[in-house]
DNA sequence: CACAATATAAACTGTTCCGTTCAGTTTCTA
DNA sequence: TAGAAACTGAACGGAACAGTTTATATTGTG
C-alpha cells in the first residue's frame, strides 16, 4: 500500500489534468469516469496524465482533497454572527442546504458516501473538510450565544449536528434519490425554516 | 422504458437467486458484484438468473425492495402505538437508528445513493419502500396521538422526515465516512433519546 | 545549435464482465 | 410414466476499460 509512485506536480499540463478529472468526476462519478475521458477533457495525452498520478484513485484523491478544501474555505464565512439566533440559523441553514443540494454538492457526497467503503481515505478527507468543519464553526457560535443567554445548549456538538440534519428533512433525501431534481427557493425557505423552528423550541430562551 | 421482460416469480430457485444476489450485492456494492458471482453464491446456474430477472439493475432492486419492506414491517410489528409519545418515539427512533446503522442498512444506502445518478429508478424504488413509507407510517400514528392530545403538529410529513433526520445526527454520517466503523448501543440510546427530547420540544403537549 | 525534458497519438495487452445460446439433465405433474 | 417445465454448465460475443509501450514531435535552456 506504499506508493512507489508518488504524485509529481512539475510539468506546464499538471493543473490542465487535474481540471479536466475534476469535472469528469463530478459528472461521471468514480467508476463512471473513463481515464480516456479524463484525459480528453485535460486537452493532454493518456500518457502524460500517467506521468504525473501513478493511477486513477490517486488522481481522484487528489481532486476530493482539493476540490472539499476549496468549498470549506468559502462556506461560512459570510454570516453575521451578531444577530439574533432565529436570523443567524436561518442564513446558516439556507445556505448550507443550497450548497448540499447544489448538483455539485451531491455529486461530491455521492462519490465519496459511495467510494468509503472501498476507500476509506476519501470518506474521511470529506469528513473532515464538511461534517465535521460546521460542527466546529457551530460550535462556536453556540458558545458564544450560550455566554449572552441567547441560547440555552448543554452538549454543542450534538445540537450543532441536529441542526444539520433538521435542514435536511424532506427536500434533500427527495433530491438525492432523484425523485425530485430541482429545489425551489421557497422548499429550501420552507424547510430551514421550520427547522429552525423545532431547534429553538428545544434550545431557545 | 418498458419491461419486456418482466420478473418471473415462479420456479424453484427464485429464492435461492435473491438470497445469493442479496449476500454478494451487501459485500461487493453493485457495480462491484458479479452476475457469475450472484449465480455461484445463489447455486444456481446464469441461465436460471436471466431466466428470472431481465438484468443486474432489476435484479438489485428487487433486493433492495424486499429488504426495506421486511424491515418497515418488522418496525410496525414491534412498536406498540398506544404507549405514550416519548415511548413510541423512542422504540421507533431506536429501531430506526439500529438498521440504518448496520452493516446492511449502510450498504443498501450507499449503493442507492451512488446508483440513483446513472439509474434513477433504482433510488425512486428505495425512497418509496424507505423514507416514504416510513412518512406514511409516523404520519398515521401521528394523526391518531393528535386526535388524542398527546401531540401538536400540523405538517405529519415534515415533522415525520425531521424525526428521522434527528434520529441520524452525529453518529450516522461518521459511520457512512468510514470515521467510525461500529456504534455503541449507548450511542444509539443517546442520540435517539436526545432526539426524541427535541422532537417533543416543538411538538409536544 | 544541441540536448534533454516533456508531451503526443495510437496501437496494444490483459482483464473483467454482462448477457445469450444451446445441448443435455433433472424435477414436477397430469 | 410420459411429456412439460425448470435447470445446468460451459462456451461465446462483444464491449469497456486501466495501464503500457513505442516511435515521434515539441519545448525550454545552456
Amino acid at each position: 500500500m506504499n506508493d512507489a509512485t508518488p504524485i509529481v506536480r512539475k510539468g506546464r499540463k499538471f493543473d490542465q489534468v487535474l481540471d479536466g478529472a475534476r469535472d469528469v468526476f463530478m459528472v461521471d462519478g468514480f467508476e463512471g469516469a473513463s481515464v480516456d475521458d479524463i484525459a480528453r477533457a485535460a486537452g493532454v495525452s493518456k500518457a502524460t496524465l500517467y506521468s504525473y498520478f501513478p493511477d486513477k484513485r490517486l488522481l481522484f484523491m487528489e481532486v476530493a482533497n482539493m476540490e472539499c478544501a476549496r468549498q470549506s474555505q468559502s462556506a461560512v464565512d459570510f454570516i453575521d454572527m451578531n444577530a439574533a439566533p432565529r436570523d443567524v440559523l436561518c442564513q446558516a441553514g439556507k445556505h448550507f442546504l443550497r450548497f448540499i443540494t447544489s448538483k455539485f454538492g451531491q455529486q461530491i457526497f455521492r462519490i465519496c458516501v459511495a467510494e468509503s467503503d472501498r476507500f476509506p481515505e476519501i470518506g474521511r478527507a470529506f469528513y473532515k473538510s464538511g461534517p465535521e468543519r460546521m460542527r466546529a464553526v457551530m460550535g462556536e457560535y453556540f458558545r458564544a450565544a450560550v455566554e449572552r443567554g441567547d441560547l440555552d445548549i448543554d452538549d454543542f456538538t450534538l445540537a450543532a449536528d441536529q441542526f444539520g440534519e433538521l435542514c435536511k428533512a424532506d427536500v434533500w433525501p427527495r433530491l438525492m434519490f432523484g425523485v425530485v431534481d430541482t429545489v425551489s427557493d421557497a422548499d429550501i425557505d420552507r424547510v430551514v425554516d421550520n427547522a429552525v423552528q423545532t431547534f429553538l423550541a428545544r434550545y431557545g430562551t
